[in-house]
DNA sequence: GCTGTCTAGTCTTATTTTAGAACCAGATTG
DNA sequence: CAATCTGGTTCTAAAATAAGACTAGACAGC
């Protein structure tokens, strides 16, 4: 049967899943984070079949996440480059890789980590009020669509 | 062929989609901080084939993710509750709205909103350094797994 | 400027996953 | 105690995925 989809949802978290929330396509942007824009080099750093690889980046320039540019060495190939919407995932990126962080190795595992220019390890994503107050889960809630302010 | 897994990987970001990185357990996270609980509510919200939802709900309470409790109402049926792994996928989700909110409505199409108790809209995620100011992307950068401090 | 190799794909096929519906056992309700 | 609700499992067809064979144009060496 044909694959649910939720481009139509009202809910932005169904939508953005929609669009990115593929087994795929959040690695290729993490790759794209880390520098890699040919695409020899996502195929080959992900291990993924050149059919699947070549039918997310077209989705994905659909999307204006990524964007195809002229190569940067000045030969005819083209390389694939964020766009300042594919840099707004940055955060969802690091939520993903500071959860499995913390839950998905062993104690003392060897895992990749973030840091700052200055090599610093960066600090937890946080969620600040309009004030500035950093907000946990039970601070907040849903208001939906439509809803009236009162 | 077998789908591609990532449950060995050095990179967190790819051991987190292998764990939660697929259309459904998202959603079902999400609708978990809605405060849905029950199998039923699961499956009439999301619209999910009750097979998949089984799969996945088993899928999560392995992960720990999600762990099954007593009904609160004193039935003798079964409840899905997040725990405390499930609760840091938080800004996870949060991510995942706030870019969908930014990038994937057109102006003035409706959608729900993330509030705090006081029902005012929260601010946008941040993620800071160690000293506590900000960072963008290009203030940072993945050091691989192993590499010597220096 | 010819030949061989590299790049960036497309096409084909076997296997797995998903969607949707039918079915079922135990709990709850009237 | 009969009907219905809850929380699943099982079945099938359609769609997605993995993996490899194939290809056209770019490029490098000579």
């Amino acid at each position: 049967m044909k694959r649910t989809g939720f481009s139509e949802a009202v809910c932005p978290v169904a939508r953005a899943l929609d669009a990115i929330g593929d087994w795929w396509s959040l690695l290729i942007v993490r790759d794209a984070f880390d520098g890699l824009r040919r695409f020899g080099d996502f195929q080959k750093n992900l291990g993924i079949a050149k059919g699947m690889l070549s039918t997310r980046l077209r989705k994905l320039v659909e999307l204006d996440v990524l964007e195809l540019v002229p190569a940067s060495d000045g030969s005819a190939y083209q390389e694939y480059a964020l766009t300042r919407r594919g840099r707004g995932l940055f955060p969802v990126i690091v939520g993903l890789r500071q959860w499995g962080e913390a839950h998905l190795y062993a104690r003392g595992e060897a895992h990749s980590d973030l840091v700052d220019q200055a090599g610093q390890p960066v600090g937890q994503l946080v969620l600040p009020s309009r004030a500035g107050r950093p907000l946990t889960w039970s601070d907040t809630k849903v208001r939906k669509a439509g809803a009236r302010k009162r």
